[in-house]
DNA sequence: CGTGCTGTTGAGGACGATCAATGACGGTGG
DNA sequence: CCACCGTCATTGATCGTCCTCAACAGCACG
């Protein structure tokens, strides 16, 4: 998503970069003192369960609000962390200073209650997608990834074990769903995951973006944080 | 959940009973005018697909919100109703006085805020028990229903069909995980879904009744809506 | 040149889907 | 009262998807 609303409130953070890969960024305790913005770099809303597995929920790219969760809700959400899923920076604001700015200007609120919502949204299609055969589910994140990296995008900075952990698939499943969309032409044979048909992919994934509703998030925000 | 909340706002609504079983209560339409609460009865949020499959994303019990996700993102949640499952009554508040009562106070936005995030809540539990196997997924939706119904309450008004939909099995592997919840003790031999074993119950659930954070949420509500 | 992480492959087995048929129950109308 | 119907619950059998275990290959890192 565009970064645009960021600039009105870049002088009310403060910034912090040289976040490494597999920190954790924002947890309960974090959230409750500062609110959080990804500025930079790839994160995930995560969970580690006591037997090891991890279970991803959503990924965060640059703008989105981080530990939202947490913000009405320490104590429900103890369990959840945001990961950095590369080299991150961060932008803070002390929570005071967003109650205050709440206060002035309750559109800003709704603005973060409107991101909760695209979160739900996220977390539906989720749900429905557990449904589906393997190379489907596999494909659909893949297809929500290249949405919010944007138009130009062809390789997604995932590996295979943060799909399987997202989707809800076992490693050497999901790896072997991403054979088959090779072998369809939907996937180069690189290491990586790059995207050589998005056309196709979106096929196979019956991708609907309007769940993830970019439309009016946006506008409203930039409208009202500077008046 | 408590109701106490409702006799605050009981006075900006209009109350309409005789809503049958099956019906639609809340769709993208209805959600853009009216602003619903659940009286009485047990409704769901659901999707209804092409191919006939039915997914039901969460209950809803009296003192819930109705049609929340589409208050603010109407193009994005078209596909999603609430519907009834049982003879409902519901409250609705115009859409415009609810406008303005968050803007006198901004308190109530956030309890609407914060009910959506409970949603969320929801959504990630069954992200999480998608992964668990078909008996512990059954169970954990009963855990969670018995909690929402109140302490006195051992009977779920809820058939094998409508927890299939929820959990995402098959009717007939759900019907045989019932079975095995019945040999193990935890279920009554009666057709209705009767539970005589609490306890064991929640320890097949693993059940943790944090996430769905009844905390805050009235006190917050009620402090605020009549000041 | 080892070490660690990720990707890949094969084999076997479990869980759950699907299909098809039957049973139980409540309601309705004759 | 009985026959009929619709809905939901139940059963058996078969099949397919996906999991698990175990091993190995490729690549980046020091």
């Amino acid at each position: 998503m565009s970064n645009g609303h960021l600039e009105a409130i870049r002088n009310l953070m403060k910034v912090r970069g040289g976040i490494c890969r597999g920190e954790i960024i924002a947890d309960t305790v974090r959230s409750s003192k500062h609110f959080t913005v990804l500025l930079e770099g790839l994160a995930c809303m995560t969970t580690r369960h006591e037997d090891g597995a991890r279970q991803i929920y959503a990924f965060h790219h640059p703008g989105d609000f981080l530990g939202l969760h947490g913000l009405l809700h320490p104590k429900s959400t103890e369990h959840i962390e945001v990961e950095a899923l590369s080299n991150c920076s961060i932008g803070t604001i002390d929570r005071d200073i967003l109650e205050q700015t709440m206060q002035r200007h309750p559109v800003v609120g709704r603005a973060l209650w409107r991101a909760s919502m695209i979160e739900a949204s996220i977390f539906r299609q989720r749900l429905v997608m557990a449904r589906w055969p393997a190379v489907q589910r596999v494909a659909h994140l893949l297809c929500e990834q290249l949405f919010r990296l944007g138009p130009d995008n062809r390789v997604i900075p995932l590996n295979q074990i943060e799909v399987a952990d997202t989707v809800g698939l076992s490693i050497v499943h999901t790896n072997r769903s991403f054979q088959d969309l090779r072998r369809l032409g939907v996937l180069s044979e690189k290491r990586c995951i790059e995207v050589v048909d998005t056309k196709r992919l979106k096929e196979i994934a019956v991708f609907d973006s309007r769940y993830l509703d970019p439309s009016e998030f946006l506008s409203r925000w930039d409208l009202h944080i500077e008046g």
